[in-house]
DNA sequence: CCGATATAGGTTGATATCAATATATGTACG
DNA sequence: CGTACATATATTGATATCAACCTATATCGG
């Protein structure tokens, strides 16, 4: 009986309308193009923006430090690190008193572009708030943590 | 002048706790791993998913009005298609008159397969939303379609 | 009909994403 | 001390993502 069921049209629209994971899929999908295209001048996109600007802090953080921070697979950011190391934009070193882990530093080069691409950061994400008029970003912003 | 400025931690922090772009990638990563997990059973992944569920219509739609549905580049789309095909899910047809234009239509396997996913959403959606209790969820929803 | 332009889609190359799996190092317990 | 377990990271293979560029087809103006 349940293996004759239909596939309406209108249990499509259903979930086309609400999923939660669509929206997020979409949303990320077009915001990663909009920073993508703003930082293009500084050839970095949004994701390695993010990630640059996690490895700003005093103790330098760990892949999984970073991993966990950015809610990705530990192997996805090996991976991401390998092409800002061949740019001379971060360093792996090995810690020193546990010798599994490495810590992740940026150069001074890397630095150096966070500083160019703030400016650009900053007024792109003016422009993105101002589609959002009417809502409380706050709230969004919560919203998405709850989920990740 | 301002070519020495410093990079300070409390900017970093700034982006860090305020950038929407990250939120929502972060977001879609998680939401991503959370159901493709659930879906592993049936072979699909969360974009599989929706990308199969977005056929479901009278009139074959073309390979652009999906990926503007998906707020997908064409070309990622052509790439996703390509396993979808390969298993059978999908058929890809020419139109009758303009041959520039393909039709996709889902084909049998295709809706059987979507049929047994539905429950599988659904049950995993009905979770999600109980992560964002005290929220609203359609506000959530028209607040990623407004960046989308 | 023909040349210019526009539209639909595909191809290539780089990076991104993750599961499955493997390696190396550290820790705890017997 | 040494074996078992745990932790941190890397490698591989598949799919996902997009920009830049390319081809095929349609349409429009003359």
């Amino acid at each position: 009986m349940s293996k004759h069921k239909k596939l309406t049209i209108e249990s499509t629209h259903h979930v086309r309308d609400t999923c939660l994971c669509l929206h997020t899929q979409r949303a990320a999908r077009a915001l990663a193009r909009r920073f993508d295209e703003a930082l293009r001048l500084l050839e970095i996109t949004n994701g390695q923006f993010s990630l640059l600007m996690s490895l700003n802090r005093l103790d330098p953080p760990t892949i999984g430090n970073v991993a966990d921070l950015l809610a990705m697979d530990r192997t996805t950011l090996t991976a991401n690190l390998k092409p800002l190391e061949r740019r001379g934009l971060v360093k792996l070193g090995v810690d020193k008193t546990d010798r599994r882990i490495k810590r992740l530093t940026l150069t001074a080069k890397g630095t150096a572009l966070l500083i160019s691409a703030l400016p650009v950061w900053k007024k792109e994400h003016m422009a993105l708030e101002r589609l959002l008029t009417g809502s409380d970003a706050a709230r969004l912003r919560a919203d998405l943590r709850a989920m990740s």
